[in-house]
DNA sequence: AAAGGCATTTGATCTACATCAAAAAGTTAT
DNA sequence: ATAACTTTTTGATGTAGATCAAATGCCTTT
């Protein structure tokens, strides 16, 4: 196990260390190339991930068959589909590489059953939902809801300053709801 | 205390008995009239709150003065600025009642002492926030992100039927991002 | 270096929805 | 009932950003 995971756990919230050793043996280290798919559409969300090393998207394929990306995720921090994952139920999202990537796998089986052996796991969790979950929801609905294309944009360059050099136009336009065009000129300045 | 209410607490994950007595007991019971305050732009949010008749408005001020409605919660629902309470810091939004209510008031005091004290407050706290936080914000993400005005429109009139007699026009249109005018010919088929 | 395959840019139109303005309908107070 | 609001509707016009189409630039592979 590397120390940085274990470090990012704990920054979390702090784990007693017999609790935080077997939270972390239950993980499981992924080394897998651009994408790849960690989950797919009707695929029930079984893990939690840790991404240590690379990038993902999270999209679903609307009616006319177009990908529309609904999140992005990079090193150092958790990426799953909480809604799959919560109800044990078909996801409607994809989960796929963008980039060679590093991935701790945290079976969901483990945060059940720490969840009802411990009571400090369960406080360990509610922060992490609250500070990785949460926060960022409540962000891109802003977004969504108050900004224009152009602020969208420039919104997303101050939050995640390496997307814009990782990820494709396309890929960011989709996230932003724009299209490929319009961020295209958006980005030359008109 | 409402038998009706402790029940709907006991819905979301079955506390034992004195966990829930000791919970509920720190509940203030409010009976407000319309147009009523329970948290103001620029306050801390120190409460959640159990609506159990009545029906209110989140919205913050935007720069050019304009009110802007983000979420309504009638009974049976839980409600609070979750961003402002977990932070303890200003709150952005505010939050008005609609209609004359009854509704309790748990202190944030209540939620952090039994979160320490607890193991089952816990488990129950998760619970709360995954069903009534979670769906409810992914459910609005998916909304803002990929349908049109129409959509929109017809999406809350099937999640909440009641609102449209509820609320008034200029307050939906501002909640789904809509002018007025546009709603109103939505409404009316065009 | 040439050829093929993507990703990005540029230009010309089109459209969903906003904004502005005013009329009509509904509500509350005198 | 009449006046004075407030909310909703209707009509005319404006605009951000979509869509369509084609050109350009950029990697690969040979």
């Amino acid at each position: 196990m590397d120390t940085d995971v274990t470090e990012f756990i704990q920054g979390v919230w702090e784990l007693p260390k017999e609790v935080l050793e077997e939270f972390c043996k239950s993980f499981q280290l992924l080394d897998i190339p651009k994408d790849y798919f960690l989950l797919r559409e009707g695929k029930v969300c079984k893990h939690i991930w840790v991404i240590h090393r690379g990038l993902v998207r999270h999209f679903y394929t609307d009616e006319k068959g177009k990908e529309r990306n609904t999140w992005f995720s990079a090193e150092y921090s958790f990426t799953s589909n909480v809604i799959s994952l919560l109800n044990q139920n078909a996801s409607r999202e994809s989960i796929q590489l963008l980039e060679d990537s590093i991935i701790y796998a945290i079976p969901q089986a483990t945060i059940t059953a720490l969840q009802q052996k411990h009571h400090s796991f369960c406080r360990w969790y509610i922060k992490m939902l609250e500070s990785f979950y949460f926060a960022q929801i409540d962000q891109r609905v802003d977004e969504l809801q108050f900004l224009n294309a152009t602020e969208r944009y420039h919104n997303l360059l101050e939050r995640a300053p390496t997307f814009s050099r990782r990820i494709s136009l396309g890929n960011i336009s989709s996230y932003l709801n724009i299209s490929q065009e319009t961020l295209s000129r958006i980005r030359s300045g008109k």
